[in-house]
RNA sequence: UCCUCAGUAGCUCAACGGUAGAGCAUUCGGCUGUUAACCGAAGGGUUGUAGGUUCGAAUCCUACCUGAGGAGCCA
């Protein structure tokens, strides 16, 4: 670009931002009060009052308002800074100053400004501050996780996974990914993604780690996968993508009671850790924390029987026998401020790999963990089946091909113990966490049933 | 796959059978403390596509396309 003023400067000389004064980010400003210090990043909005502007600067790290007085500046600088258009990068120079009219508490004094790249007023930066719809927003994903909101919501999304990675990894579990390029279903009954793998075979996105985490708990004792999952289903609601984030831990020696008690652990140090170090981007989202200061052990725990009875009486279709719906979901949480828990539920309805209660082997020892507030089923899990002719019964009720799973029959054949895990899924956790009606602002760039760009 | 709703200016919407409008964004002008700043002016449209009804269709009908919400299935 040309040289408009001598303070605009091409990005040929960009060595010079990192030259005095010191460049800060906007986050770091409350550590320099009175200084002068440089800080880069874009142009998030503009407000002027005739011989006053004041640019608001985002770097990433939080909003700065800058103030820039025509009588203080150089004309060029002055004049580069008025006619400044939204999402423009540049690099501004000035004193930081306590400012309580300001959001953020501090505010620059500008003597010196350098415009990396002025947007274009032919082409503007389309996302304005004022409202807009859902498809436009989707259609420009890239552009819109610039926005608060959606900044906050990601950063959310980081502090869940580094929650989930710094708990399995002071509580005694490694680290063994599982593939994402898989044989064969992992259950049988949900569609999957198929992929032509060279031409002559094929292979499928997976849908869970889990059969892979029970071989990988033999040799590790306590493992746990984190990894993008698939599901091909035609699934068109709020709480549904078809590629979705899941963390996977199994834990050999390990019974259903030990698995629910893990979980619950895991999210009471989610939930803690996401209101110590995420306030402000909470507050940003407006969430009201209060229900998520609610989630303390112990969880509500309950029978998938006494489940049934509970919604009957609120008035639920559902009869024993049959899986619950959202609607379902929701009656069972909604005396409750802390997720609830409900195990054994019956065999019909759950994968052939779940060990079966002893007393009632119509009953599979699972859990699905619900979380409050109508954001459905965060966790599902539960104790494996470790027995080898129970397993090998097992897959035949469910037809399924035995060569496929003779590896995983292995496992009962060398040393098995009884072992247990459980899933959950890291999208309907942020969306809980943030309070969003949709799960598809919980992750950079979703994928949907009709959305796979951008 | 099924059900419901919606497509009008760059964006968000109004007009609901009779000359297509507003706010924001953009451009020009004004304003030294603004908080999605404000005030004045300008440019900007084959009303999703294709048919049909009508003297006349953004508006009514049919099909299709695109999107949204929900059901089933699931994290």
């Amino acid at each position: 670009m040309s040289a408009e003023s001598p303070t605009v400067r091409g990005l040929g000389e960009a060595e010079d931002i990192r030259s005095v004064p010191a460049t800060i980010t906007i986050g770091e400003a409350g550590g320099h009060p009175g200084k002068t210090v440089r800080i880069q990043g874009w142009l998030y909005n503009l407000r002027k009052s005739g011989k006053i502007v004041f640019p608001i600067v985002r770097d990433g790290t939080g909003l700065m308002q800058c103030v820039a007085v025509k009588s203080n500046l150089p004309e060029p600088v002055f004049d580069s800074l008025k006619s400044l258009t939204q999402e423009s990068s540049l690099v501004v120079t000035g004193a930081i100053r306590a400012e309580p009219r300001a959001p953020g508490g501090y505010e620059l004094d500008v003597s010196d400004v350098q415009i990396i790249q002025r947007v274009s007023e032919d082409h503007p930066y389309p996302i304005t501050p004022k409202e807009h719809g859902v498809e436009f927003l989707m259609d420009h994903r890239h552009l819109w996780l610039r926005s608060r909101r959606q900044h906050a919501a990601i950063r959310v999304r980081h502090e869940v996974i580094k929650s989930i990675r710094d708990y399995f990894d002071s509580h005694g579990f490694t680290l063994v990914d599982t593939p994402i390029f898989t044989p064969a279903a992992c259950e049988g009954t949900t569609t999957l993604f198929e992929i032509d793998y060279f031409g002559d075979k094929k292979v499928y996105l997976t849908q869970s780690g889990q059969l892979y985490n029970e071989a990988n708990a033999m040799a590790f004792g306590k493992v746990y996968c984190f990894g993008p999952t698939f599901r091909a289903e035609r699934s068109k609601t709020r709480r549904h993508l078809t590629e979705f984030w899941m963390v996977e831990p199994e834990m050999a020696f390990a019974d259903l009671e030990e698995v629910k008690r893990v979980a619950e652990e895991l999210i009471v140090y989610i939930v803690g850790r996401v209101l110590e170090q995420r306030s402000e981007e909470l507050k940003t989202l407006e969430r009201d924390v209060s229900k998520l200061e609610a989630v303390r052990a112990p969880f509500p725990r309950m029978s998938y029987d006494d489940a049934v009875k509970i919604l009957q009486s609120k008035g639920s279709e559902i009869q024993w026998g049959g899986d619950f719906g959202n609607a379902d979901e929701t009656l069972l949480t909604e005396d409750f401020d802390r997720p609830v828990m409900v195990d054994r539920y019956p065999a019909s309805i759950k994968a052939f790999y779940f060990q079966l209660d002893e007393q009632r082997p119509e009953l599979a020892l699972g859990v699905d963990i619900i979380a409050p507030e109508g954001y459905g089923e965060i966790v599902g899990g539960g104790q494996r089946i470790h027995d080898l002719a129970m397993l090998e019964k097992r897959l035949t009720e469910h037809n399924l091909p035995r060569e496929a799973f003779e590896w995983y029959l292995d496992v009962r054949r060398f040393g098995t113990v009884p072992h247990g895990g459980f899933g959950m899924g890291v999208e309907r956790f942020v969306a809980w966490m943030c309070g969003l009606e949709h799960v598809r602002e919980t992750i950079p760039y979703p994928r949907m049933l009709y959305r796979t760009r951008p």
